[in-house]
DNA sequence: TGTATCCGATACATGAGCGTATCGGATAGG
DNA sequence: CCTATCCGATACGCTCATGTATCGGATACA
């Protein structure tokens, strides 16, 4: 009965941090087999010891690392979200540059094409879209983990609106409708097209779901769409 | 060890179904008791001994009227899919009744409320939404059952595109879209609803998720309507 | 009312997954 | 190189869910 954790191990440091870059590279490993497996077999389909097999580990790696399955799933569904965040800004990033370049604005017509852009880059569309749906229905079940799942929604949604929205801008047109609100429908074209594509049993799912959004996507943001001049 | 299911039990009729009315109330309590269990569970969260101490009976009754908890769930998805387009007509033949009777024809403006009205009539949202969502997931992950899950799926996109059809012919206006891409959009919208909806853990669901529709759908579906005269 | 059949209850065996206590090799610090 | 500590592996006991084989009460029918 070791008495580790027990007593804080720093004299006079506040830094609870006590992470060896072992322990650190174990994790790692635990959560991508935690992605794999979670998106496979869903979060109750998936045995602590499957997903320690799948990282190369036995189940002690796994108590010795997370407390339980859930706080597991909890830190992959953050980790994957930073993890989109970031790739959503960089992406953006590199859209944008050539905009300001040109000088001159770009065709209005071309709106639907540049949100197109921005939404579709999503790599691993499959394994995201299962375990972002598995998440859902945590939170629509568990009153307790509704929160976390909105908060990742909404971090979501709010950066890609104020993206839209520069987008936008830039272009010189507006949205009749609250931009927070087109952002969240795109967001729902978008998951709905990503689950008929994996329902359809689609490979390259990537290439799939552009098409199917591109289909209706850009009927409905001209027909929200006014420009700047009036009408 | 009898013989009961090896020889047909009929001399000359060819009709295979030997089902006591006993054997046909237990069968529905036990898919009343999984509908509960799984939509608070989920499919595997829920063992086959809660659904059957839920409808009052032990796992005797399940396994004898019962191969698998799969077999289970698929009947009750096929019942309730069944149960959903059964309302889903009755409700729809009591709103276009008036439109007929009026004689004139209503307002354009009013084609969003009937829509929403069409749409809105679902009771029981919170447990359908949640069995809904469990299929879909487990559709996503199984290629085996994504084929039941887009067939009940579009049967209901379908039959909801005709209504949405004749009810917008009935009002004199036509759509820029194809009709069951509308619908489509439409559903998803509703659900989005309903999922934001139970994630907010607000009470009275059914009133809210009509709210939040009605928030955007109006302007939505006008902008993608045109009258028949013309633009 | 008597009897054959149906059907749900009960008992049993089995396996899977979990959590903990403990061990031993790896690793960092001197 | 030596030692203290860390951390993943192993072994154990336990609970829960499953599937089957069998039993006994209910039900239909004469």
């Amino acid at each position: 009965m070791s008495a580790n954790k027990l007593v804080a191990p720093e004299g006079h440091s506040d830094a609870p941090a006590r992470e060896t870059a072992r322990r650190a590279r174990t994790r790692e490993r635990l959560l991508d087999a935690a992605y794999r497996q979670f998106s496979e077999h869903g979060i109750n389909g998936a045995s602590i010891e499957a997903i320690a097999d799948d990282a190369g580990f036995t189940r002690g790696a796994f108590y010795s690392n997370f407390s339980s399955k859930e706080e597991l799933f909890f830190e992959l569904t953050e980790r994957e979200n930073r993890a989109r965040l970031e790739t959503l800004r960089e992406h953006f990033a590199h859209l944008v540059a050539p905009l300001g370049e040109s000088g001159g604005k770009p065709a209005p017509a071309h709106i639907e094409g540049i949100i197109a852009d921005v939404m579709s880059f999503q790599p691993d569309i499959r394994q995201w879209c299962l375990v972002q749906s598995e998440f859902r229905l945590l939170a629509l079940r568990d009153p307790e983990v509704a929160p976390r799942f909105l908060a990742a929604a909404h971090s979501f949604q709010r950066e890609l609106a104020t993206m839209i929205d520069t987008a936008v801008r830039a272009v010189g047109v507006r949205f009749r409708i609250d931009t927070l609100d087109l952002t969240r429908l795109l967001i729902d074209q978008f998951d709905s097209a990503m689950q008929e594509t994996i329902l359809a049993g689609d490979d390259d799912p990537d290439r799939s779901v552009r098409e199917k959004v591109m289909r209706t996507l850009p009927l409905l943001v001209h027909s929200l769409t006014t420009t700047l001049d009036g009408d």
